[in-house]
DNA sequence: AAAGCCTCCGAAAACCTTTTCGGAACGCCG
DNA sequence: CGGCGTTCCGAAAAGGTTTTCGGAGGCTTT
């Protein structure tokens, strides 16, 4: 029973070798191993010891060889630096490791080329299905390639429309933002948003507008775009502090814009969330618990993504493909810069 | 010569079949394919055309069986979450990627019955090599299971001397961190650093201690140990100016401590860098090119680490293996906080 | 005692590629 | 014209596992 300890160099231990120790054949032993009928218990026990004695591990190039499936699937990211692929990365990445599907990462970093040459490797590996992780929502081309395996595509939509496609639903993000704010009571809320380039801050403004409308309000100035970054937060709420002293609520295109606008309230001496409320988008763990006050944020739920990207692959393989551009619904965190804390 | 698009569960052409096509044995078109001798220039000519036109793509499954080496290696991380998993696996894939191999990623979250389950399940696999990416400098315990190929441990050291570990240097951080400060005519250096626990953190001071006893000063205060959290740096940074209002420079054990520390100087109307300069460690680009002015911060070049990483495991496969802890060096990354922007 | 059924096991094929080795065709030299 | 070397190609084995199917033996039934 004791296993015996492989020595580096030492060939791993098959088949042939446990059905030898114990005294049958490979198919037999096959059999034994994978609880298939037709083998007596005595002779399924003298198996199972044998394989213990040898650490025998079934080798899965052999068995993916011979099914036709691998148990393996590729996923394929353009830029792992970015934040929004690594949830999605981990989601997916949970759910296949609790089954028993290995995953193939490949970061093709934005690259059309590389990305060709990864997606021939994961063919020629045999995975069994892809999943296109984007950086960014903004549509982007299919898979270039032919390919002969399910694809989700994740975060990003692929532009084809026949295509099964996972994304964040920016537009409720939008809504569920402002009608977090009217529910603490703010009716006069600007919109401070990012870069007008991505389609993610033009939803999240689509959302919100509809949303302040609904409310039977309107939106304190004009929605401010610009970048993604906290010193555009920074000067943003400068400007819209001369403009509309009046404010009580700034929806942010992110949570570092949201920083950004925090720091200005301070220096101009209004107290979040008491004077203005603040909200953020994207739940960024650091940049919501490093804020003063804690900042609210609504969380894409990219983890979330992750996983329903897995479990559609999932079921894609083998059975027929889903088709079009599914939705993960988002959540709003509530933190201290729209409600005081306790 | 045009690519027939592999329909949806077409069985993917094998090599049978770019034989059967260009009308020659198998034999032949493997040699003629790999580039062997033996094969008339026409016959090659011939058979390549055949594959194109088939999309033949082999399969490394058969090939990995056959030859006993996969072209793959299993990336074993404890938290995908963790910032510092993240460079290094990037740079293990480049490195990786370049070549032939392809990358298995596993997540254990922190969990040793989910790591042995993992490293079965690449072992079952067929893996070339594993590497084991920590989730904080200090040593964790071997691999439990016996593993019959190479395995470099990233970041966190294998508890077990024989093991080959690369880290990162996080004593020559501390101490090119003062030599930094000294470098900017600053003499009066305090300390607040992250959380005791971590050797992470001692091992910064101990350099920095060293490098400031070097340079014949001595540590403003006492080292401050606490949280790696803004929160922390900004209470410290109160505490410190209280005691030692003569401070000129201020050495954080990361850049979210540095992040509180320049918030707190800004409110009490200390100028950076002309008064106090602010280093950090880490070189975590939202938090240092977010804030005012720019953060100078250590960089610990982890994508390197991981790039060392993979190699290391390259050579190891095949030739005999490393031992010991190597380390990685690290970088100042100069911004505002320690000099004046132009 | 013969026939039939059930239980268990083993031989062999299949998956796909690479490599080795033997054989065939051809040109050249003696 | 025979022998020999060169060039090219094909048959076959190997790699490890799963599945199918046939066969052997034991037990029950008539």
């Amino acid at each position: 029973m004791a296993r015996t300890p492989a020595p580096r160099g030492a060939r791993a231990a098959t088949l042939t070798d446990v059905a030898r120790l114990a005294g049958v054949s490979v198919a037999t032993a096959s059999k034994a191993l994978n609880g298939r009928n037709h083998v007596s218990a005595a002779t399924r026990q003298r198996v199972a010891e044998a394989a213990a004695q040898l650490a025998f591990s079934p080798n899965s190039l052999a068995r993916g060889l011979l099914a036709g499936r691998t148990g393996t699937v590729g996923l394929l990211t353009s830029d792992l630096v970015g934040r929004f692929s690594l949830p999605i990365l981990m989601g997916a990445e949970d759910a296949f490791g609790a089954g028993e599907m290995s995953v193939f990462l490949c970061d093709a970093r934005g690259d059309a080329i590389r990305e060709r040459h990864h997606v021939q490797a994961l063919l020629s590996r045999r995975v069994d299905g892809l999943i296109v992780v984007g950086s960014s929502t903004d549509p982007r081309p299919p898979l270039a390639a032919a390919v002969d395996v399910p694809v989700v595509y994740a975060y990003a939509p692929s532009e084809d429309p026949e295509d099964l496609s996972i994304v964040p639903d920016n537009v409720g993000a939008g809504r569920m933002a402002v009608e977090h704010l009217v529910a603490c009571g703010r009716t006069r809320i600007a919109h401070i948003s990012g870069d007008r380039g991505y389609s993610a801050a033009r939803d999240r403004v689509t959302g919100s507008l509809a949303a302040i409308e609904e409310a039977g309000l309107s939106l304190v100035g004009d929605v401010a775009y610009g970048s993604w970054e906290e010193g555009w937060g920074r000067a943003a709420a400068g400007m819209l502090l001369d403009r509309e002293p009046d404010v009580d609520a700034v929806l942010c295109g992110s949570d570092q814009v949201a920083r950004g606008v925090l720091d200005t309230l301070r220096e101009r001496g209004r107290r979040v969330p008491e004077d203005v409320a603040v909200m953020g988008f994207d739940d960024w763990e650091v940049m919501t618990t490093g804020a003063r006050p804690k900042l609210t944020s609504v969380d894409m739920n990219l983890e979330e993504l992750g996983r329903s990207a897995a479990r559609a692959l999932f079921e894609a393989i083998g059975a027929e493909h889903g088709r079009g551009v599914r939705t993960v619904q988002c959540r709003v965190v509530v933190r201290g810069s729209t409600v005081a804390e306790g």
